[in-house]
RNA sequence: GGGGUCGUGGGGUAGCCUGGACUAUCCUAUUGCGUUCGGGACGCAGUGACCUGAGUUCGAAUCUCAGCGACCCCA
């Protein structure tokens, strides 16, 4: 059959599919002269938006936002040594004010560790005064030397969510750290997002942790995108800042840290994980539109069906529902291929026939028709093709998931996905696993239903007790 | 980190090698008018571009150098 139309590149062609459905969705503009920055369009925004506020609702319950400054002085930031090799590297400078040398040098955050800590030295100073739980969203800045790409690899990440919390010991930051990998965990499960949960290899934490949990994700051509991490930062950080906290006893103690992120990849998940070959798939959480209205209009009962439809989209909003109504001069099957392309999750058409029959015909993403006759039927509605979205997006990503017993089944479920095998925990086994499959061990003690299934076999390179690594190609 | 390809209206291309008013083409770009309107309408008339800087030249989209930017491949 003939294209009628140029189409969106399909989903299969992932690179060029996410290229052309940020500029066609109107998600970002990459045209900035910057290399690694982009702009928001007005919908993209509008994601991120909701995006967050689910984002900020499901924090605010036992935390609090809070907002610090971009620059950085010098002499911070270059306090732990660790941090400093992760990230120096990365960093923009501001060097001047105005002609002027400046005499300190400043740093743009590229996360904010050392402007949060020395502050926190100064708040914390008793056992009174902790857990202490902040968040804030802000931009940071690294300098980037990989392939940039918008909403994945930014020199400046525009919506970071950076948590950091301050304990009396280590078990509860530790704990603090689960509480995190559960936060995320809903997160996600809103987003329809299926997560794989690991631990970074030591090699592969946050410089300055003891150790970090990451979260990942399984983009459609078959590599997986970090989209949140947790890391627990023991008393690195605070030996270094001087935070401590007087105990019950009168005793001065260091404090234990952790912090926890996830960024505007969480974005470039929602789009990719549930993208199809028509276009964006929103769940109705985070879309703009949740439910647009198309008039039916022909010739002399334009006002009558006008009128219907905005009765209706005011019901709509009255339940809290973002409704749009679509007026513009175009045939219908235009603005349906519009609002699909944007990912809305439900459409109503309303015309003559409609009118006189007392229904509504209300088409969903995946093109199921049905009738309706209230709009009390359209909130269930989105309920369930938030979870049809969610389903298929599970379907898909067990799909990628392989379980393997040897280096060369590993070898080809990373062609394609990522691959869960026993691993002893040693460098020199994960190295071999690396250079045979051309893929990373990206974490161990994978959690989740596919750990279980491998159960517990020895590692798939020595053999020793192992436990269940997770290897695939990454973004 | 290494290599390659490339930069032309809003988007996609041709023209460049062989310099000459350069210009052209397609689209879900855009303006106006009219006819249309239950799955991407049509007619007519318009708008709109050669990445930036330097150089070569009588003359540069075209040649040279640099910068900026984009994409692809390999490590």
């Amino acid at each position: 059959m003939e294209e009628k139309t140029d189409a969106l590149p399909p989903i299969a062609d992932f690179s060029a599919w996410y290229n052309e459905i940020l500029r066609r969705a109107e998600i970002m503009d990459v045209r900035y002269p910057v290399k690694g920055l982009y702009v928001w369009y007005p919908f993209g925004f509008a994601i991120r938006k909701n995006t967050y506020n689910r984002l900020r609702e499901i924090l605010d319950v036992d935390h609090q936002e809070t907002l610090f400054p971009l620059l950085i002085p010098d002499y911070e930031f270059m306090k732990e040594a660790e941090h400093i090799k992760g990230f120096e590297e990365e960093v923009y400078w501001v060097t001047h004010g105005g002609l002027s040398e400046l005499d300190v040098k400043l740093a743009l955050r590229p996360t904010s560790e050392t402007a949060i800590y020395p502050m926190y030295a100064l708040w914390v100073r008793s056992h009174a005064d902790l857990p202490l739980k902040l968040y804030q969203i802000v931009n940071t800045f690294r300098y980037e030397t990989k392939h940039t790409r918008p909403l994945i690899r930014l020199r400046e990440i525009t919506s970071f969510k950076e948590a950091h919390t301050v304990h009396c010991t280590w078990e509860e930051a530790a704990a603090q750290v689960e509480e995190a990998v559960r936060l995320y965990s809903v997160f996600y499960h809103d987003l329809g997002v299926p997560i794989l949960i690991s631990r970074r290899p030591d090699w592969d934490k946050f410089p300055g942790a003891d150790y970090t949990i990451a979260v990942d994700c399984i983009m459609p051509d078959g590599k997986t995108l970090q989209i949140g991490t947790a890391h627990h930062l023991g008393t690195h950080f605070s030996k270094t800042y001087n935070i401590t906290y007087e105990d019950t006893a009168g005793e001065q103690q260091l404090a234990y840290q952790t912090c926890y992120g996830i960024s505007e990849r969480c974005i470039a998940s929602v789009i990719s994980v549930h993208g199809d070959d028509t276009g964006l798939v929103l769940p109705p959480l985070v879309a703009p539109v949740q439910v647009v209205i198309i008039p039916i209009i022909i010739g002399k009962r334009r006002d009558e069906v006008m009128a219907a439809a905005e009765t209706l989209a005011a019901d709509l909003k009255a339940l809290g529902i973002r409704v749009e109504l679509d007026t513009r001069d175009m045939r219908p099957g235009a603005k349906y291929y519009h609002w699909e392309l944007h990912g809305v999750p439900l459409r109503l058409e309303i015309g003559p026939r409609d009118i006189d029959a007392g229904t509504i015909v209300a088409v969903d993403r995946f093109k199921e028709k049905c009738q309706i006759r209230s709009v009390n039927e359209v909130i269930p509605l989105l309920d369930e093709i938030q979870a049809t979205i969610s389903r298929h997006a599970e379907d898909a990503a067990s799909g990628k998931i392989t379980i393997c017993s040897g280096i060369e089944e590993i070898k080809v479920a990373v062609e394609s996905g990522v691959a869960v095998a026993s691993w002893c925990g040693d460098r020199g086994c994960s190295d071999l696993i690396e250079a045979e499959t051309d893929a990373s061990l990206l974490g161990s003690d994978l959690r989740g239903p596919h750990a279980e299934k491998l159960g517990g076999v020895g590692c798939v390179v020595c053999g020793k007790v192992g436990k269940a690594a997770l290897i695939g190609r990454s973004y």
